[in-house]
DNA sequence: GCAAATTATGAGGTATACCACTAATATTAT
DNA sequence: ATAATATTAGTGGTATACCTCATAATTTGC
């Protein structure tokens, strides 16, 4: 099955718009989409009890070893103050181990435990799961287009709000 | 410009896989782009002081006048209690009015005031610009597909997004 | 060498977003 | 008629997500 042409794409945006006038609206259907993924998410991790954030930030750890706070913020694109909320709650759970870095005391280093190492591999079916049935519903050949236009997307408006991610090559993640 | 080819969309996506492999993430994506139209949002209407949830309640209400609280929250996809937190605050600003109703005395009913008219019709525009730059970065001739696709997926998963976990026997609805 | 600027982190505040539980009211089932 | 159930709304709790301000340590500018 093709990409739909111009006008199947039109008709059908005629229809659904009829359906709801909030889908004319990208940052609807984004927060939509936001609200539908964290909600697959945890349903499929329930059993670990691991936000899609908290994930992000251990994979974060896992690709880059030991980093200080900061960096973990820009990997993932958050907020540094959201960041320095996140750590802690995965500390008192020990997937996390933190120490201050001698070079500079004003650092701290956070790095992954061989639980959070563990968990992250526990997960990592079910993660995957929920990435895969965010994007289902999609014909099959129209997902890699979406994914590169959210891509695309992403990148270009990186540098928006206070939580823009680094994009040099990070490892794996 | 058409829409690129199978070919050239693998090859755009192994690119940007290098760059950072979060991309290869449906969930990270969207969440990124949560954050950059909330930001985009924000400061289109700073002088306002709307969030991107009030000023859709504030349309949900707009375009279907009087209703109940539950209901609002099922037109804009919001959790029942999270819209009871949202409505205080616009009601604290004279943006809405709300009364008991007097068939059910358990109804709260919420309707926009002129004020709250006023606010919307005023932002308006400044609030298209958001959504428009939200998207800018994609060629013309596939924002609609874009658009498309999420409305596709929104609906698809329509049942998750309001209370994940609540029905562990439903499945559907 | 030392004040000034910068940087890393944290604390407090606001706003979604959701869950579990409660209170009040309405509906139903017997 | 009234006890059981369902519905509407609110409260308290947790977790992003971001802002402003504060604190401590390093770097810089002179």
């Amino acid at each position: 099955m093709p990409i739909p042409s111009h006008d199947e794409i039109n008709a059908e945006l005629e229809k659904a718009f009829a359906r709801s006038p909030l889908f004319a609206r990208p940052g609807f259907l984004i927060r939509r989409l936001h609200q539908i993924h964290t909600s697959l998410f945890l349903s499929e991790t329930n059993e670990f009890n691991i936000t899609p954030v908290q994930f992000s930030l251990m994979s974060a750890l896992r690709a880059n070893g030991e980093m200080d706070q900061n960096s973990v913020a820009q990997e993932i694109g958050l907020e540094r103050t959201s960041v320095a909320e996140v750590i802690p709650r995965l500390e008192s759970r020990e997937l996390l181990e933190r120490r201050r870095s001698t070079k500079d005391r004003r650092v701290k280093l956070v790095k992954l435990s061989r639980k959070g190492q563990a968990l992250l591999k526990k997960m990592s079916e079910r993660v995957q799961q929920a990435h895969d049935r965010t994007v289902e519903a999609l014909p099959e050949e129209e997902r890699n287009l979406f994914l590169l236009q959210m891509i695309r997307l992403v990148e270009a408006n990186n540098h928006l709000g206070n939580a823009p991610f680094k994009l040099p090559d990070s490892g794996d993640a």
